[in-house]
DNA sequence: AACAAGAGCAACCGCCACCTT
DNA sequence: AAAGGTGGCGGTTGCTCTTGT
C-alpha cells in the first residue's frame, strides 16, 4: 500500500512565495506558534500550501534571527572540519552555526565550498608517495619487523584532501564521528588516522569478506624511506572490526581536548 | 545586443524515524 | 504489534541571475 501524501497535491500550490503568503504565514506563527501541527498550519491560515512547504520556508526564511549572506572564513572552516567528520549532515553542521539553516549550509558547500577546497589542493605541490603497505602481503613472515613495501596498481592520492589546513582548523573540542567522507568511499577506506605531526597515517578499509583491515603509512614530509607496518587491532578492538553484514552502528559523538594522546586524535574510530 | 553556459539558491521530493492510536 | 500520521532530513530539481562569447 503506498503512502497517503501529506497534502492534496493538485489544490496545493507550488514554487516560490509571495511577499503576501510569506506575510500570513510569518505573522500567524509569531502570534500562534506553529500548533504542533505543520499539516494542518495551511488551512488555518488560507495559503494553499502544503505543510511541509510551510515549514522549509518558515525554518529557512522565515524564522527570526536567520543569517543571509556570504560565509565567513571561520564559518568555512567549521563547515570543513564537520563535513570531513560527520560527511553531509547538514542539519547537524547547521547546529554548530547560529543563523544558518542545513538548506543555506548544503547549498553553499554543493556550489561553492567544494569547489573552493578543490581549487585549494590543485595549489599543492606534487606530494611525495605514500608507502602502502598490502595487510595481506607476508610480512610476518620476515624475521625483520619492517614489512614489505607494495607500490599499489593505482594508488589513491591522500592529498586529494587537505588535511593539514582541515587538522589545523580544529576548534578546542572536536567531534568525533565514524562515517567517512566522499574521499574514504571513493578509496575505500572506512576511516581514517592522522597523528598530532601529520606524518603518519593510519587508513581502514574494508576488504570483500568484510573483515576491516589496516594499512598505516606515512603522510607529508615525511621521508619516504620510512617504512610502513601491518598493524592488527589490539583484542578489545575486535567488535569494531570485526563484522560480517554491515558496519557498525554510527556512537554518539565523542569530543576530546587537544591534550589528548596522538593515538586519540583519529576520524571515524571510537576509542575504546 | 543576443545567446549560451554556468552559478546560486529556493523549493520540492521521497525516504525514514518517531509518535500516536 | 501494526498501521497511519507527521516531522525532519538529504538529495535533487528547476528557476533566475550573472558572466562570457
Amino acid at each position: 500500500m503506498g503512502r497517503a501524501p501529506c497534502c492534496d497535491k493538485a489544490n496545493v500550490k507550488k514554487g516560490p512565495w509571495s511577499p503576501e503568503e510569506d506575510a500570513k504565514l510569518k505573522s500567524y506563527i509569531e502570534q500562534h506558534g506553529t500548533g504542533g501541527n505543520w499539516i494542518a498550519l495551511p488551512q488555518k491560515i488560507g495559503l494553499k500550501r502544503c505543510g511541509k512547504s510551510c515549514r522549509l520556508r518558515w525554518l529557512n526564511y522565515l524564522r527570526p534571527n536567520i543569517k543571509h549572506g556570504s560565509f565567513s572564513e571561520e564559518e568555512d572552516n567549521i563547515i570543513c572540519t564537520l563535513y570531513v567528520s560527520i560527511g553531509s549532515r547538514w542539519s547537524i553542521i547547521a547546529a554548530q552555526l547560529p543563523g544558518r539553516t542545513d538548506n543555506d549550509i548544503k547549498n553553499y558547500w554543493n556550489t561553492r565550498l567544494k569547489k573552493k577546497l578543490l581549487a585549494k589542493q590543485r595549489k599543492l605541490d606534487q606530494p611525495p608517495p605514500i608507502p602502502y603497505c598490502n595487510s595481506s602481503s607476508n610480512s610476518s613472515s620476515s624475521s625483520s619487523s619492517v614489512p614489505q613495501l607494495v607500490v599499489p596498481p593505482a594508488p589513491p592520492s591522500i592529498h586529494d584532501y587537505d588535511f593539514t589546513s582541515l587538522i589545523s582548523s580544529f576548534p578546542q573540542q572536536h567531534h568525533l564521528y565514524p562515517p567517512p567522507n566522499m574521499y574514504h568511499h571513493q578509496q575505500g577506506f572506512e576511516s581514517l588516522l592522522i597523528d598530532d605531526d601529520l606524518s603518519h597515517l593510519m587508513a581502514c578499509v574494508v576488504s570483500n569478506n568484510q573483515q576491516m583491515e589496516v594499512q598505516q603509512g606515512f603522510y607529508g614530509s615525511t621521508t619516504s624511506t620510512e617504512s610502513t607496518t601491518t598493524t592488527s587491532w589490539g583484542p578489545d578492538m575486535t567488535s569494531l572490526v570485526n563484522y560480517s553484514s554491515s558496519p557498525p552502528p554510527p556512537p554518539p559523538p565523542l569530543l576530546y581536548q587537544d591534550d589528548a594522546s596522538p593515538a586519540s586524535r583519529y576520524f571515524g574510530m571510537q576509542m575504546l
